[in-house]
DNA sequence: CAAGCAATCTACTCACGCGTAAAATTTTCG
DNA sequence: CGAAAATTTTACGCGTGAGTAGATTGCTTG
C-alpha cells in the first residue's frame, strides 16, 4: 500500500477511481463468462463476487449486453493492437506474420481473449452483435493482410489466404477452450510451440 | 411417395415410426441451436418449426438438457466412427490420420458435428456434462493415437503428439463457426484444402 | 448551510421459458 | 366393440434473473 494520499482526490483522481471501479467489474465478469458461461452467469453473481449490489454494475454499465459487449471489445482491441505492433516491426513478411501469430494466441489464452472466443454472436442484441462481427471482420482482415504482405515479399509460397488465415486463426483460438493457466505449459510456451508447427507448413522449404 | 404399405404397421414399423420422429425433434433442434445458439432457441420454438406443440418433443426426450446431449452425441458419435473407419484402412500412419482429418474436418462442418463445436461444456447440466467430456475426450485419444501411430511408423517425423492434436483439432473446428453451407465453397472442399495446409507442416519435407 | 450530484443499497416488477398435470384424441388388439 | 396403451394437446405452475424505482448516504460547491 502506498502512503496515505491527500484525502480530497482531484477531478482526474475522481475519473480515474470511477474507471479503476468499471474495470474491476468488467474483469470480474469475464472471468465468470469464462468459467460458467455467459448464460450460467447473473449479475447478481457477479455483483457478489465483487461484494456489492447489482444496481452497482447498472450504474458503471447500462445492462448485462453492455457488459458482454465490452469485454468482448476490450479483447479484440489486444488483438488488433498485436496486429498494429507487428506490422510496425521490421524484418521479413513472415517474420511479421509469425510475430502477431505468437501474441494472437497468447491474447486468446487470456481473460478477454478467451471471451471473445467463447462467446458466440448470438449471445449479444443485435446492435451489440453488429459491432462485435465488425471488429472481428478487423482482425481476420489484418491477419489476411499479414499474410498477404508475407506472400508479396517472398518470405512464403503463394497460398489461398482466406483459407490460410482461417486455418491459422482456428489453430490457435482453440486454446482458449482448453488451455489451463494453472496447467504445466504457459500460455507463452503453447503460443510459440502452436505457431512452431504451423510456421512448418506455410513457411518455405 | 412410396405405394402404400398394408395400414397395418408391424411392430418393426412402429419403432421405426417413432424413431423418426424422435429424429426430426432431433434434427430441427440441432439446425436451430446452430443458427440461434441453445440459449436463445426455446423447445417452443422448435415445436412451433414442427408443427407439433411442446409436450410431445418431452414425449420423446425428456428434457431440454436431454435434446441437447442427444445432438452432440450423435455428432460425436460420427467423428468416433470415423476414427475407426480410418483405422481400418490401409496405407501408411500419415495416410490413415489424413483420411481420418478429412472426415472429422466435413462432420464439423455438418449439422451435428457444428453443434458439438459450438456447444459449451456449461451448456448442460452436470451429468450430462461428464458424458460430453467423456466423449470428447475420446476423439482427442482417437487423434493421438493416429498421430503416434504416423510417428511410430515413420510416415511422419516425430512432435509433440498432445499439442498436435490440438493445433490440428483447433484448425479443423474453427469451420463450424464460419463455414456457410449456401456458399462457394463446399464443406469437402474447404477440408481438404485445410489438411492439404495443415499436411504441408507435419509430413516429413 | 442548502442544493445538487455521485454512489450505493433494498426491495420490487415482470417476462420468459422450462417442465407438468390432466384431458382429449388416436391407435392397437383381445 | 371396448378396454388399454400410445400420442398429442391445452392450460397452467413456478423459478429465475434482467432490469428499475426510490431511498440513503456522503461529498462537493455555490
Amino acid at each position: 500500500m502506498e502512503a496515505a494520499q491527500s484525502p480530497f482526490p482531484s477531478a482526474q483522481e475522481k475519473r480515474a477511481a470511477r474507471e479503476a471501479k468499471r474495470a474491476a467489474v468488467l474483469r470480474a465478469a469475464v472471468q465468470m463468462f469464462n468459467e460458467r458461461g455467459f448464460h450460467q452467469t447473473s449479475l447478481d453473481d457477479v455483483a457478489a463476487r465483487l461484494g456489492i449490489s447489482k444496481p452497482t454494475i447498472y450504474h458503471y454499465l447500462g445492462n448485462k449486453d453492455q457488459v458482454l459487449l465490452e469485454c468482448v471489445s476490450i479483447g479484440l482491441g489486444q488483438l488488433i493492437e498485436a496486429a498494429e505492433q507487428s506490422r510496425a516491426r521490421e524484418g521479413s513478411g513472415a517474420d511479421r506474420l509469425i510475430a502477431f501469430l505468437v501474441r494472437y494466441a497468447e491474447v486468446n489464452m487470456d481473460d478477454f481473449g478467451r471471451c471473445v472466443i467463447r462467446t458466440g454472436d448470438e449471445a449479444l442484441a443485435p446492435e451489440s452483435r453488429k459491432r462485435f462481427r465488425a471488429l472481428k471482420r478487423q482482425i481476420d482482415s489484418d491477419m489476411r493482410g499479414l499474410i498477404a504482405a508475407a506472400v508479396e515479399d517472398g518470405s512464403i509460397p503463394p497460398c489461398d489466404v482466406r483459407l490460410m488465415a482461417f486455418t491459422l486463426a482456428g489453430a490457435l483460438n482453440w486454446p482458449a477452450r482448453w488451455h489451463d493457466h494453472g496447467g504445466a505449459l504457459s500460455s507463452e510456451a503453447v503460443a510459440r510451440q502452436m505457431v512452431d508447427i504451423l510456421a512448418r507448413g506455410f513457411l518455405p522449404r
